[in-house]
DNA sequence: CTCAGTTTCATGCAATTGCATTGACATTAA
DNA sequence: TTAATGTCAATGCAATTGCATGAAACTGAG
Protein backbone atom coordinates (compact mmCIF):
# COMPACT_ATOMS: atom_id res chain seq x y z
CA UNK A 1 0.00 0.00 0.00
CA UNK A 2 3.00 2.20 0.70
CA UNK A 3 4.46 1.55 -2.10
CA UNK A 4 1.54 1.99 -4.24
CA UNK A 5 0.94 5.64 -3.28
CA UNK A 6 4.55 6.13 -3.96
CA UNK A 7 4.47 5.12 -7.04
CA UNK A 8 1.42 6.93 -7.74
CA UNK A 9 3.46 10.32 -6.41
CA UNK A 10 6.44 9.52 -8.61
CA UNK A 11 4.02 9.33 -11.52
CA UNK A 12 2.58 12.66 -11.19
CA UNK A 13 5.75 13.82 -10.66
CA UNK A 14 6.86 12.82 -14.14
CA UNK A 15 3.85 13.45 -16.01
CA UNK A 16 3.95 17.02 -14.37
CA UNK A 17 7.99 17.54 -15.34
CA UNK A 18 7.72 16.56 -18.92
CA UNK A 19 4.70 18.54 -19.03
CA UNK A 20 6.09 21.79 -17.53
CA UNK A 21 9.68 21.02 -19.58
CA UNK A 22 7.76 20.99 -23.45
CA UNK A 23 5.51 23.85 -21.96
CA UNK A 24 8.43 26.24 -21.17
CA UNK A 25 10.93 25.40 -23.69
CA UNK A 26 8.53 25.16 -26.35
CA UNK A 27 7.54 28.86 -25.50
CA UNK A 28 10.91 30.12 -24.68
CA UNK A 29 12.25 28.85 -28.09
CA UNK A 30 9.47 30.58 -30.25
CA UNK A 31 9.77 34.07 -28.38
CA UNK A 32 13.29 33.65 -29.03
CA UNK A 33 13.30 32.44 -32.25
CA UNK A 34 10.58 34.99 -33.27
CA UNK A 35 13.09 37.94 -32.98
CA UNK A 36 15.21 36.26 -35.91
CA UNK A 37 17.65 34.45 -32.91
CA UNK A 38 19.40 31.76 -33.20
CA UNK A 39 18.34 28.40 -31.16
CA UNK A 40 19.16 28.38 -27.51
CA UNK A 41 21.80 25.39 -27.55
CA UNK A 42 24.03 28.11 -29.43
CA UNK A 43 23.26 30.73 -26.73
CA UNK A 44 24.29 28.00 -24.28
CA UNK A 45 27.55 26.79 -26.14
CA UNK A 46 28.50 30.92 -26.54
CA UNK A 47 27.84 31.74 -22.71
CA UNK A 48 30.09 28.65 -21.61
CA UNK A 49 33.13 30.36 -24.03
CA UNK A 50 32.06 34.02 -22.91
CA UNK A 51 32.40 33.55 -19.09
CA UNK A 52 34.97 35.08 -17.62
CA UNK A 53 35.60 37.98 -20.60
CA UNK A 54 36.20 34.82 -22.66
CA UNK A 55 37.81 31.20 -22.13
CA UNK A 56 38.60 28.75 -24.61
CA UNK A 57 37.26 25.04 -23.75
CA UNK A 58 37.77 21.55 -24.97
CA UNK A 59 34.70 20.02 -26.48
CA UNK A 60 34.92 17.29 -24.48
CA UNK A 61 34.26 19.63 -21.37
CA UNK A 62 31.45 21.79 -23.13
CA UNK A 63 29.99 18.15 -23.94
CA UNK A 64 29.72 17.89 -19.77
CA UNK A 65 28.50 21.51 -19.15
CA UNK A 66 25.58 21.06 -21.61
CA UNK A 67 24.87 17.52 -21.44
CA UNK A 68 24.96 17.52 -25.54
CA UNK A 69 25.98 13.90 -26.99
CA UNK A 70 29.41 14.03 -28.68
CA UNK A 71 28.35 13.62 -32.07
CA UNK A 72 25.47 16.65 -31.78
CA UNK A 73 28.03 18.79 -30.22
CA UNK A 74 30.70 18.21 -33.14
CA UNK A 75 28.06 18.95 -35.59
CA UNK A 76 26.80 22.04 -33.48
CA UNK A 77 30.46 23.33 -33.42
CA UNK A 78 30.28 22.87 -37.38
CA UNK A 79 27.31 24.76 -37.53
CA UNK A 80 28.15 27.68 -35.51
CA UNK A 81 32.01 27.72 -36.75
CA UNK A 82 30.49 27.66 -40.27
CA UNK A 83 28.19 31.04 -38.99
CA UNK A 84 31.50 32.83 -37.80
CA UNK A 85 30.90 32.65 -33.83
CA UNK A 86 33.26 29.94 -32.88
CA UNK A 87 36.92 28.92 -34.29
CA UNK A 88 38.42 25.35 -33.28
CA UNK A 89 42.36 25.85 -32.34
CA UNK A 90 44.58 23.40 -32.29
CA UNK A 91 45.17 21.97 -28.29
CA UNK A 92 48.63 22.70 -27.18
CA UNK A 93 48.93 19.65 -24.95
CA UNK A 94 46.33 16.87 -26.82
CA UNK A 95 46.82 16.60 -30.26
CA UNK A 96 43.40 14.68 -30.66
CA UNK A 97 41.90 17.62 -29.05
CA UNK A 98 40.87 21.10 -30.16
CA UNK A 99 40.27 24.46 -27.94
CA UNK A 100 36.85 26.05 -29.04
CA UNK A 101 36.97 30.12 -28.58
CA UNK A 102 34.47 32.37 -29.27
CA UNK A 103 34.86 34.79 -31.89
CA UNK A 104 34.23 39.19 -31.58
CA UNK A 105 30.98 38.15 -33.23
CA UNK A 106 30.20 34.59 -30.95
CA UNK A 107 30.66 36.90 -27.83
CA UNK A 108 28.73 39.82 -29.71
CA UNK A 109 25.75 37.05 -30.38
CA UNK A 110 25.89 36.16 -26.67
CA UNK A 111 25.23 39.99 -25.65
CA UNK A 112 22.70 40.54 -28.52
CA UNK A 113 21.15 37.39 -27.22
CA UNK A 114 20.92 38.09 -23.65
CA UNK A 115 18.15 40.45 -23.26
CA UNK A 116 15.37 38.57 -25.35
CA UNK A 117 16.38 35.37 -23.53
CA UNK A 118 15.91 37.17 -20.32
CA UNK A 119 12.83 38.33 -21.15
CA UNK A 120 11.71 35.26 -22.73
CA UNK A 121 12.03 33.67 -19.48
CA UNK A 122 10.81 36.23 -17.28
CA UNK A 123 7.83 35.86 -19.42
CA UNK A 124 7.30 32.14 -19.97
CA UNK A 125 8.89 30.03 -16.99
CA UNK A 126 6.20 29.95 -14.17
CA UNK A 127 4.76 33.26 -14.37
CA UNK A 128 2.59 32.75 -11.85
CA UNK A 129 4.85 31.55 -8.95
CA UNK A 130 6.08 33.24 -6.41
CA UNK A 131 9.60 34.01 -5.46
CA UNK A 132 9.52 31.60 -2.53
CA UNK A 133 7.69 28.43 -4.85
CA UNK A 134 10.53 29.54 -7.31
CA UNK A 135 13.02 28.98 -4.55
CA UNK A 136 11.47 25.79 -3.44
CA UNK A 137 10.97 24.29 -6.71
CA UNK A 138 14.56 25.36 -7.76
CA UNK A 139 15.53 23.31 -5.14
CA UNK A 140 13.41 20.32 -5.85
CA UNK A 141 14.68 19.70 -9.15
CA UNK A 142 18.16 20.20 -7.96
CA UNK A 143 17.70 17.16 -6.11
CA UNK A 144 16.63 15.17 -9.29
CA UNK A 145 18.85 16.83 -11.87
CA UNK A 146 22.16 15.66 -11.99
CA UNK A 147 25.43 18.33 -11.23
CA UNK A 148 25.49 21.55 -11.59
CA UNK A 149 27.38 24.24 -12.27
CA UNK A 150 28.32 27.16 -10.50
CA UNK A 151 28.19 30.09 -12.67
CA UNK A 152 24.91 32.06 -13.14
CA UNK A 153 22.98 32.18 -16.40
CA UNK A 154 23.45 35.17 -17.79
CA UNK A 155 25.49 38.27 -18.67
CA UNK B 1 16.35 45.19 -6.89
CA UNK B 2 13.64 42.76 -6.03
CA UNK B 3 12.85 42.46 -10.08
CA UNK B 4 16.75 41.00 -10.16
CA UNK B 5 15.93 38.49 -7.12
CA UNK B 6 13.40 37.41 -9.64
CA UNK B 7 15.24 36.83 -12.45
CA UNK B 8 17.89 35.02 -11.15
CA UNK B 9 15.70 32.71 -9.52
CA UNK B 10 13.97 32.23 -12.61
CA UNK B 11 16.97 31.55 -14.37
CA UNK B 12 18.00 28.88 -11.60
CA UNK B 13 14.58 27.14 -12.22
CA UNK B 14 15.08 26.87 -15.72
CA UNK B 15 18.33 25.69 -15.89
CA UNK B 16 17.17 23.29 -13.81
CA UNK B 17 13.77 21.90 -14.80
CA UNK B 18 16.41 21.46 -18.12
CA UNK B 19 18.89 19.10 -16.33
CA UNK B 20 16.28 17.31 -14.23
CA UNK B 21 13.97 16.62 -17.47
CA UNK B 22 17.28 15.28 -19.75
CA UNK B 23 18.48 13.40 -16.50
CA UNK B 24 15.50 11.75 -15.81
CA UNK B 25 14.01 11.18 -19.44
CA UNK B 26 17.00 9.89 -20.52
CA UNK B 27 17.52 7.58 -17.79
CA UNK B 28 13.79 6.07 -18.07
CA UNK B 29 14.27 5.54 -22.10
CA UNK B 30 17.68 3.85 -21.98
CA UNK B 31 16.07 1.84 -19.20
CA UNK B 32 13.42 0.71 -21.49
CA UNK B 33 14.65 0.68 -24.59
CA UNK B 34 17.49 -1.44 -22.95
CA UNK B 35 14.70 -4.18 -22.34
CA UNK B 36 13.88 -4.35 -26.19
CA UNK B 37 10.72 -1.97 -26.12
CA UNK B 38 9.27 0.59 -28.30
CA UNK B 39 10.07 4.41 -27.24
CA UNK B 40 8.03 6.28 -24.53
CA UNK B 41 5.65 7.69 -26.95
CA UNK B 42 4.47 4.50 -28.33
CA UNK B 43 3.25 3.68 -24.81
CA UNK B 44 1.59 6.98 -24.41
CA UNK B 45 -0.03 7.02 -27.46
CA UNK B 46 -1.33 2.93 -26.43
CA UNK B 47 -1.95 3.79 -23.38
CA UNK B 48 -4.46 6.69 -24.64
CA UNK B 49 -6.34 3.99 -26.32
CA UNK B 50 -6.27 1.57 -24.04
CA UNK B 51 -8.19 3.63 -20.74
CA UNK B 52 -11.58 2.44 -20.52
CA UNK B 53 -10.98 -0.74 -22.03
CA UNK B 54 -9.86 0.48 -25.15
CA UNK B 55 -11.20 3.56 -26.90
CA UNK B 56 -11.10 5.21 -30.25
CA UNK B 57 -9.83 8.84 -30.45
CA UNK B 58 -9.14 11.10 -33.66
CA UNK B 59 -5.43 12.40 -33.95
CA UNK B 60 -6.19 15.50 -33.17
CA UNK B 61 -7.03 14.74 -29.50
CA UNK B 62 -4.23 12.44 -29.59
CA UNK B 63 -2.51 15.50 -30.23
CA UNK B 64 -3.60 17.41 -27.74
CA UNK B 65 -3.33 14.79 -25.18
CA UNK B 66 0.06 14.06 -25.67
CA UNK B 67 1.37 17.81 -26.77
CA UNK B 68 2.99 16.08 -30.32
CA UNK B 69 2.78 17.77 -33.75
CA UNK B 70 0.06 17.15 -35.72
CA UNK B 71 2.86 16.33 -38.28
CA UNK B 72 4.71 14.32 -35.89
CA UNK B 73 1.98 12.61 -34.34
CA UNK B 74 0.89 11.47 -38.67
CA UNK B 75 4.34 10.12 -39.09
CA UNK B 76 4.47 8.39 -35.35
CA UNK B 77 1.23 6.61 -36.19
CA UNK B 78 2.40 5.50 -39.49
CA UNK B 79 4.84 3.78 -37.61
CA UNK B 80 2.94 2.33 -34.88
CA UNK B 81 0.37 0.73 -37.81
CA UNK B 82 3.41 -0.86 -39.87
CA UNK B 83 4.40 -2.39 -36.68
CA UNK B 84 0.25 -3.62 -36.24
CA UNK B 85 0.06 -1.96 -32.98
CA UNK B 86 -2.89 0.83 -33.79
CA UNK B 87 -5.04 0.97 -36.95
CA UNK B 88 -6.69 3.76 -38.80
CA UNK B 89 -11.04 3.63 -38.88
CA UNK B 90 -12.90 5.94 -41.03
CA UNK B 91 -14.36 8.51 -38.49
CA UNK B 92 -18.51 8.32 -39.24
CA UNK B 93 -19.23 12.42 -39.00
CA UNK B 94 -16.23 13.31 -40.83
CA UNK B 95 -14.61 12.97 -43.80
CA UNK B 96 -11.70 14.41 -43.34
CA UNK B 97 -10.88 12.82 -40.23
CA UNK B 98 -10.02 9.23 -38.83
CA UNK B 99 -10.59 7.06 -35.73
CA UNK B 100 -7.33 5.82 -33.99
CA UNK B 101 -7.74 2.23 -32.49
CA UNK B 102 -5.17 -0.22 -30.85
CA UNK B 103 -5.26 -3.13 -32.49
CA UNK B 104 -5.26 -6.59 -29.89
CA UNK B 105 -1.67 -6.57 -30.13
CA UNK B 106 -1.24 -2.64 -29.37
CA UNK B 107 -3.43 -3.43 -26.13
CA UNK B 108 -0.85 -6.11 -25.14
CA UNK B 109 2.29 -3.96 -25.96
CA UNK B 110 0.53 -1.29 -23.47
CA UNK B 111 0.02 -4.33 -21.41
CA UNK B 112 3.94 -5.68 -21.48
CA UNK B 113 5.60 -2.14 -21.96
CA UNK B 114 4.09 -0.88 -18.41
CA UNK B 115 6.00 -2.90 -15.66
CA UNK B 116 9.09 -1.98 -17.28
CA UNK B 117 8.12 1.90 -17.80
CA UNK B 118 6.88 1.79 -14.11
CA UNK B 119 10.32 0.14 -12.66
CA UNK B 120 12.18 2.38 -14.10
CA UNK B 121 9.94 5.24 -13.35
CA UNK B 122 10.35 4.08 -9.48
CA UNK B 123 13.76 3.90 -9.99
CA UNK B 124 15.14 6.80 -11.83
CA UNK B 125 12.59 9.74 -11.05
CA UNK B 126 13.41 11.39 -7.71
CA UNK B 127 14.64 8.81 -6.20
CA UNK B 128 16.11 10.40 -3.49
CA UNK B 129 12.81 12.91 -2.43
CA UNK B 130 10.33 11.89 -0.13
CA UNK B 131 6.27 11.29 -0.46
CA UNK B 132 6.43 15.16 1.39
CA UNK B 133 8.97 16.39 -1.27
CA UNK B 134 7.18 14.18 -4.56
CA UNK B 135 3.59 15.75 -3.50
CA UNK B 136 4.76 19.49 -3.43
CA UNK B 137 7.16 19.25 -6.39
CA UNK B 138 3.99 17.94 -8.22
CA UNK B 139 2.07 20.70 -7.24
CA UNK B 140 4.85 23.09 -8.61
CA UNK B 141 5.76 21.85 -11.67
CA UNK B 142 1.60 21.36 -12.18
CA UNK B 143 1.76 25.26 -11.79
CA UNK B 144 4.22 25.91 -14.75
CA UNK B 145 2.62 23.03 -17.52
CA UNK B 146 -0.42 23.52 -19.15
CA UNK B 147 -3.71 21.73 -18.66
CA UNK B 148 -3.29 18.41 -16.97
CA UNK B 149 -5.43 15.12 -17.56
CA UNK B 150 -7.00 13.77 -15.06
CA UNK B 151 -6.81 9.84 -15.69
CA UNK B 152 -3.70 7.78 -14.23
CA UNK B 153 -0.69 6.86 -15.88
CA UNK B 154 -0.70 2.87 -15.65
CA UNK B 155 -2.49 0.03 -16.43
C1' DC C 1 60.20 1.07 -26.88
C1' DT C 2 55.87 -1.29 -28.26
C1' DC C 3 51.45 -2.85 -28.29
C1' DA C 4 46.79 -3.21 -26.35
C1' DG C 5 43.44 -0.38 -24.60
C1' DT C 6 41.37 4.19 -24.09
C1' DT C 7 40.07 8.88 -25.15
C1' DT C 8 38.88 12.59 -28.46
C1' DC C 9 36.68 14.01 -32.29
C1' DA C 10 34.54 13.23 -36.99
C1' DT C 11 31.38 11.05 -40.26
C1' DG C 12 28.26 7.82 -43.16
C1' DC C 13 23.84 6.46 -42.93
C1' DA C 14 19.18 5.77 -41.27
C1' DA C 15 15.50 7.64 -38.49
C1' DT C 16 13.18 11.54 -36.77
C1' DT C 17 11.78 16.33 -36.62
C1' DG C 18 10.49 20.92 -38.32
C1' DC C 19 8.53 23.69 -41.79
C1' DA C 20 5.74 24.71 -45.47
C1' DT C 21 2.28 23.28 -48.31
C1' DT C 22 -1.48 20.51 -50.20
C1' DG C 23 -5.82 18.07 -50.56
C1' DA C 24 -9.99 16.82 -48.75
C1' DC C 25 -13.79 17.92 -46.20
C1' DA C 26 -16.63 20.97 -42.98
C1' DT C 27 -18.76 25.26 -41.63
C1' DT C 28 -20.36 29.73 -42.05
C1' DA C 29 -22.40 33.64 -44.20
C1' DA C 30 -24.96 35.52 -47.78
C1' DT D 1 -26.64 26.83 -53.40
C1' DT D 2 -22.19 29.03 -53.53
C1' DA D 3 -18.11 31.15 -52.07
C1' DA D 4 -15.02 32.13 -48.42
C1' DT D 5 -12.89 30.48 -44.55
C1' DG D 6 -11.44 27.09 -41.26
C1' DT D 7 -10.10 22.39 -39.75
C1' DC D 8 -8.01 17.66 -40.28
C1' DA D 9 -4.54 14.93 -41.88
C1' DA D 10 -0.59 13.78 -45.15
C1' DT D 11 3.74 14.75 -47.42
C1' DG D 12 8.08 16.74 -49.87
C1' DC D 13 12.11 18.54 -48.43
C1' DA D 14 15.71 20.28 -45.48
C1' DA D 15 17.72 20.11 -40.94
C1' DT D 16 18.73 17.59 -36.95
C1' DT D 17 19.47 13.48 -34.21
C1' DG D 18 20.90 8.74 -33.10
C1' DC D 19 23.81 5.00 -33.91
C1' DA D 20 27.73 2.71 -35.28
C1' DT D 21 32.10 3.16 -36.71
C1' DG D 22 36.60 5.15 -37.88
C1' DA D 23 40.93 7.69 -37.54
C1' DA D 24 44.19 9.87 -34.84
C1' DA D 25 46.51 10.49 -30.65
C1' DC D 26 47.27 9.50 -25.76
C1' DT D 27 48.29 6.10 -21.80
C1' DG D 28 50.25 2.62 -19.37
C1' DA D 29 51.83 -2.19 -18.60
C1' DG D 30 55.52 -5.03 -19.78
Amino acid sequence: MAEEKRIEKVQHVWVRLIRAHDNVVRKVEAAVKAKGLPPIEWYDVLLELSRDGGRKLRPVELEKELLVAQYNLSRLLDRMEAAGLVERLTCPGDGRGQMIQATPEGRAMQKRIWPSYRDALEEHVAPGLSEKDLEQLAKLLGAIGGHLRPGGCGN
